[in-house]
DNA sequence: ACATCCATGAAGCCAGACTACATAGTCCTT
DNA sequence: AAGGACTATGTAGTCTGGCTTCATGGATGT
């Protein structure tokens, strides 16, 4: 019972191909293919099936990757034990952020990880729209995702998920609306408006979607746009209003655009680190997800004392 | 990070010496001696000290050690899981008793398991009073062992126990005595008696202590004897009395021997078994355990039958 | 001081996991 | 229908890495 080889098989029913596991691994097909048929010749029973020109996982098979996936914890939380004890996050760590997070939280947090010797962070960004969130916890160690409250899409799925904040969906109006003398808005009050929406199949878009309903009238939407800056320059314009992101957008920009809470509506999304079970005990990621985790505690407090 | 040689520093951990180590690995101490070398060179920090002839664990050592653990615990129920998809619980268990449990819950136990075929269970019996228990737990699966209640020597050392059964501990007296009709016996009635006891040191020794503690008199011990045949041959000559087992006493011997309950006493021993973690979680394990469970339950069934 | 226990070094052996290459099956395209 | 592009997987050979054997050095106790 070899611990490496169960990993691939872990690979494999992520990756769901012999090819991907193998460029994953820097194995070649070949290697992978032998290991894993010791592996079924150990274990004395079928664990992949062909399916077409790739392999899909037998029940046994799904279930040993499974408890491939408890040893791998083990194993991080092991390696993890001892970082600790030299006191030392180190290695590498790779990020995915979608641009707004990215912007508010990752400056300030590598700016406190600089201090840490021999902990390499690497960055990316990813367009939200475009990312399966969970599927990319197989590439990258921390994926930064949002999710509506109450969404739980990727619990199931065997994820680790940390919540970083949790950033109320203010209504953005021009200085001279109707409404821009407000302390809040509802949802009645907002629905008649012209909007600037965001593409289907955003996150943001059940947010309106719960407007309608709560009102039980329609919202016109005149253009639907993915970046924020666009959105914003649209408002600052009179084009519309629409739903921005309090703490990632430019807020309120005396003059040009004032920022409304929502009242009686779910209007806040989670920022979360999405993390495979075993990539999350790291202590280099631990560290890192600290580090995000302070960072947003504190745009939260700066953005509570400038509103108090 | 290799799991063979953290189980080997495990072992290390428990065994407290490289020779001891090879031992019951099959290797040579050279090799353990490498392996560490090499996990103390991953680890980057020492994990071992010299001391005197043999070698300690540092704090780190000692940290590492508790974590394989952990892998080896998931690496056990990753095994579990594929036997039970084969719906075979198969290889070889080792088991250790003391004679009375091994006399009233073994050969039932063993006839229960006989239709699992590839299951061989080897069973040794050793004197609960040269043993100890927790010790026993590296050279064989599973240690029959009893304590009294309240007594968890061994939960904090990270073994498991699971509890068999409990089994009272009666008085017991020749048919003649003047205390032979009672239907149950508090401390005082039996203070004053002539004893056959345990050696010092046994477990049910507390027992009389406490009788001694309630009463505040002393109980006059003539015997000391560790064979529970022996203790009833002087009962039933009238030479004392004595505290047996209630199930793997002879019984009530009509005409020569009649047990009798102790009310307002802790009078009751729990028999458990007591695995290394990892150990418990085989499957062929933990079938063997079960086995023993049920017998035990059955024994005390027919007991409580016979009485009711 | 010697015998005996311990851990550990050096040299060589051998299993087992890898690469490179070749083969066979499946899907899609033309 | 046939080729190309993709899958997985066999075969042969290489090489890493853990093992054994033998030898060394320190610690203990008689």
């Amino acid at each position: 019972m070899d611990v490496q080889r169960l990993e691939l098989l872990r690979e494999l029913a992520e990756r769901g191909s012999v090819t991907a596991v193998a460029r994953a691994t820097h194995r070649t097909p070949s290697a992978v293919s032998q290991q894993l048929k010791v592996l079924e010749r150990e274990a004395g029973l079928p664990l992949t099936e062909r399916s077409g020109r790739g392999l899909v996982l037998t029940d046994a098979g799904r279930a040993l990757a499974a408890s491939a996936t408890d040893i791998a914890v083990a194993l991080e939380r092991a390696t993890a034990v001892w970082d600790t004890f030299r006191n030392r996050a180190t290695g590498d760590v790779s990020l995915v952020t979608f641009p707004t997070a990215g912007q508010m939280l990752l400056p300030g947090a590598l700016q406190d990880l600089a201090d840490h010797d021999g902990l390499a962070v690497h960055c990316t960004d990813m367009d939200p729209e475009l990312s399966d969130f969970p599927a990319l916890t197989s590439e990258y160690d921390i994926v930064l995702a949002h999710s509506m409250r109450g969404q739980h899409t990727w619990g199931g799925r065997g994820l680790t998920s940390v919540p970083l904040m949790t950033e109320p969906l203010d209504v953005g109006l021009p200085t001279g609306h109707r409404l821009a003398g407000r302390v809040s808005l509802g949802a009645s009050d907002v629905v008649g408006e012209t909007w600037i929406g965001v593409p289907l199949g955003y996150p943001f878009g059940r947010i309106l979607h719960d407007i309608e309903l709560q009102t039980g009238s329609r919202a016109l939407v005149t253009q639907r746009f993915a970046d924020m800056r666009l959105i914003e320059s649209f408002i600052m314009a009179g084009l519309g209003i629409a739903l921005v992101p309090r703490y990632t957008s430019s807020g309120d920009q005396p003059g040009r655009m004032v920022l409304k809470p929502l009242r009686g509506l779910d209007a806040e999304r989670q920022i979360v680190a999405l993390m495979r079970p075993d990539r999350a005990e790291r202590l280099a990621v631990r560290t890192v997800v600290e580090a995000l985790r302070a960072r947003a505690a504190q745009v939260q407090a700066e953005h509570a004392a400038a509103a108090g």
